[in-house]
DNA sequence: TATATTTGAACAATCGTTTGCATAATACTA
DNA sequence: TAGTATTATGCAAACGATTGTTCAAATATA
């Protein structure tokens, strides 16, 4: 039985004053007399008065409310970029509202037209797997609504974005391999139509070639993203001869994948192979041997998205020029890849 | 810069109509026929025209919005409740607002008093590690808002809860290690003002003496839930003779901690000292040898609190009688306690 | 004392939808 | 033909807060 809410014109009526009045001196207004303001106050805590959410952002066009759609939150990658998020979100008076798409095109599209209606004054996203074209952000646009890309943002679009250098975090992972004596790296990739997958491919490459090294098309696994990926794909390795001395997985969950199964199958990690994973993810460091990995900065990802959101919230022609914000990922070395 | 939104007004002009028709008749209301049904619909489309969701909420008083309160998202437990939470309320077309206390008080009432101006229809809570009195939510449930909490909920207090039955997975745990061979289980447990902690403990206790075996004090580790204090106390155990041969650890993480200090120490899990955490976290499974845990059905658990809380929205009286939903544990079984 | 200035508070419109009630037009019964 | 249903629509008042404008009283100035 929920009871009828305290609204100011009760406060009002029972000071023999207007609404308005009431509404001035709890904004602390410099027009309201010192006693008025006074007796408002106590009044309003004598009544447990609440303010009315909703009626004060219709009247001011702001709901003080950011989105955030990812494809899931039980992903510590995820959840870590959310933290972020909120963090920024909470100290700026902002709520979070949370929305997974679950990687599904079409949950990502319901979800867009569901936040399209004036719930939130800023979204921000990672897009799902599947999704290919970005119409359905279009009337987001139109409606003036910012939007802020991260991790997975939309290509050859211009929007604002936060992501990591993932040509770099793999070039770097590649090249400390090699350093550790590996000639014969195979790669776990993701899907090629999402940009940091294929950044992730190029970054390898490039760091083969530089070091005159040959990539083997037997050696780059696509789609190898889940740990079940992965151990398909360590079983694979393990049969191939030579069997590479080195992978680089574009995910935590496969290069775990390949451990577990390597360890079954009696392959040392590092000594007969390296692995590299990246994300960072938390257990990479609870193993044995402890994963190495490319750390994406989840946190700072998530504090940039809403910084940046912010920004653009505040500045009505930021949307002009598209801001891109590139994070330095970090090799976190660990024994998985020390054979040294 | 935003645009001014189309509204039903501009609809209604367009059409030689009122805001009401057009209102109606985007509802489908009966009363309203179909030749200007479906020039309402047709000229929504070409507008463009959202409703505002903000102006809908003030009329109906009902915001479709849930609010979640936890200590932190980053942690797989949560975070998995939370997707159980998600996915219900996306089903009912309601959105959730997340916000975490990072274990502080001040922070929690900080949210609580940002919530309760009418932001959410209800809320699912679970309380921080600091929390021991509860007024913050008396507001709230003056307020007449469904409030339901989960895991850690408050004791002694005639409120809803979906909980585990930490009593039961804690003895079934103990006696899983005595049935292994132990005969001096340890036990980390967490502040004892929090009730899941005290259960665990009382089943713990009650399993030993159930089995003629005796509670030792010393084997009892205070407030130790981190990874950390996990491998501190590991570190005296390690020292004690004679030592214990099993630990039950309140949280996955200490016996984590743990397990890693006794690697480092040459101490042979389970041979040794058999390990059983709590939360089954993704990582227990990782790991070498994996970690025995009781399953706490998270996201089960994330998904009955929200139709709990459904539950409660839906029925006016429904809080007259508390309700509890009592989720049994499973206990997982895996090498770190197979001693046999 | 008359006028100008400041201060404090009331009036009323507004944000965009929803909804009870009134009304007009049409169809149907007696 | 009058009277009753039925159907489709308009009118206007909410929902609760905000804010530009107006107005009255109090104070200061000439």
């Amino acid at each position: 039985m929920i009871k009828r809410r305290v609204t100011i014109h009760d406060i009002a009526r029972e000071l023999n004053t207007t609404a308005s009045t009431v509404s001035r001196a709890l904004q602390d207004h410099p027009c309201i007399g010192k006693d008025m303001k006074k007796a408002v106050w106590e009044l309003t805590k004598k009544l447990n008065y609440h303010p009315n959410f909703t009626a004060s952002s219709l009247r001011k066009g702001k709901r003080n409310t950011i989105g955030v759609i990812i494809p899931r939150i039980d992903r510590s990658f995820f959840s870590s970029v959310i933290r972020g998020i909120e963090d920024v979100a909470y100290e700026a008076g902002y709520n979070v509202l949370i929305c997974q798409s679950y990687d599904s095109w079409e949950r990502e599209k319901s979800i867009v037209d569901n936040l399209v209606n004036g719930k939130v004054d800023g979204l921000i996203v990672s897009l799902g797997l599947e999704t290919k074209d970005y119409k359905h952000f279009q009337s987001f646009q139109e409606m003036g609504i910012p939007l802020i890309f991260f991790d997975r943002a939309p290509e050859n679009l211009k929007v604002h974005k936060v992501e990591i250098n993932d040509f770099a975090g793999a070039f770097d992972a590649v090249e400390h391999m090699i350093n550790q004596g590996c000639r014969n790296i195979a790669h776990f990739a993701g899907p090629k139509h999402i940009s940091i997958y294929k950044y992730r491919f190029e970054g390898y490459k490039a760091a083969m070639l530089k070091n005159g090294l040959q990539v083997n098309n037997k050696s780059v696994f696509k789609d190898t993203l889940t740990r079940e990926a992965g151990e398909q794909a360590a079983i694979k390795i393990s049969k191939m001869a030579p069997m590479p001395d080195g992978i680089l997985a574009a995910s935590d969950f496969s290069a775990l994948g390949a451990i577990l199964a390597f360890k079954k199958a009696g392959i040392k990690i590092p000594k007969d192979i390296a692995v590299i994973g990246f994300a960072n993810e938390p257990f990479d460091d609870m193993l044995d041997p402890g994963i190495s990995s490319v750390d994406q900065h989840s946190l700072e990802m998530g504090q940039q998205s809403a910084k940046l959101l912010f920004e653009a919230m505040d500045d009505q022609n930021f949307s002009n020029a598209p801001k891109v914000i590139t994070l330095n990922p970090d090799l976190i070395i660990r024994k998985s890849s020390l054979k040294l």
